[in-house]
DNA sequence: ACATTATAATTCACCAGTGAACTTATAATT
DNA sequence: AATTATAAGTTCACTGGTGAATTATAATGT
């Protein structure tokens, strides 16, 4: 594909935009959590694969999260002092972990659902239906693209 | 606004594709520009804002790139320690730092001018032109959102 | 002129991530 | 069975970010 010349400029915004209203969403998100749950956001993103699966492994959770086994590493060392987390070693594979709610895990997921309600309609508002599909489809395409 | 159930942003996952799209992206971008200039994805950006301007300080630094005045603060004494950015007092303003590009640091920008284009053209090319223009203003909508 | 308020930058303790090198356990081959 | 390869986690040194508290300099009201 080619562009004419003026497209350039916005062609190089694409990544600093994506960037910093990532960046910016998260900030507004780890306040609010914090206030409520007293997690973060990477956190909350983290116990609710947790809760949904209801017994994963760390290297399950980089896969989904697209993260380093090593950022799990640490992540799950904190929710586990948070006392959020419990793991328990894999019968079948002595190698694995398998990573469960505790009572006070499932309750900071819990105590966040409004949270996660409000900003969705507020990101609906501002974005309208239409353009929220094209924009997760464009971020699964980026996932998802080899390299 | 009021949509059909199946649309909203909570059910499709609109916060965290964004940021494991974002994430994605960041991570090949820094492997790149690590091994073609030895600076990262953050520090690019930063130094590209610094050459554009020519004499910025690190308060409207930190606006631009929607981050805090500590981050950047931080962010300085690497690229001074690496010897890509200078900076000096503001004669009129004893407060501010007035930041420059070293000699080093404008060939640091200089070589990673062509992986831009190379990630610009994949982007293109995954995407198109109308996806990439929507989602552009997408992300500008969110990042100049009043809360 | 002086006291107050606002602004630029810094420091601190913390969370979050990378990649490389490593340990240990399982799977596959010879 | 012994060897080799693969896979799950961990550790380490590093970059990068937050928010609260602090310091130093401007700017402003009275």
């Amino acid at each position: 594909m080619r562009y004419r010349d003026g497209m350039t400029a916005r062609k190089q915004r694409f990544y600093s935009r994506l960037q910093i209203a990532a960046h910016t969403l998260k900030k507004i998100s780890d306040r609010q959590l914090l206030e409520v749950a007293g997690v973060t956001t990477a956190q909350m993103s983290a116990l609710a694969i947790i809760e949904s699966e209801e017994a994963t492994t760390q290297t399950l959770l980089a896969k989904e999260l697209g993260l380093n086994d090593s950022a799990i590493t640490a992540m799950m060392r904190r929710l586990i002092d948070l006392n959020l987390v419990e793991r328990v070693r894999d019968d079948n594979d002595g190698r694995s972990w398998l990573l469960k709610l505790t009572k006070s895990g499932s309750e900071a997921v819990r105590k966040t659902g409004s949270i996660e309600d409000e900003a969705s309609a507020k990101i609906d508002e501002l974005l309208g239906e239409k353009t929220i599909a094209t924009v997760v489809a464009a971020m699964e395409l980026i996932i998802n693209d080899p390299d």
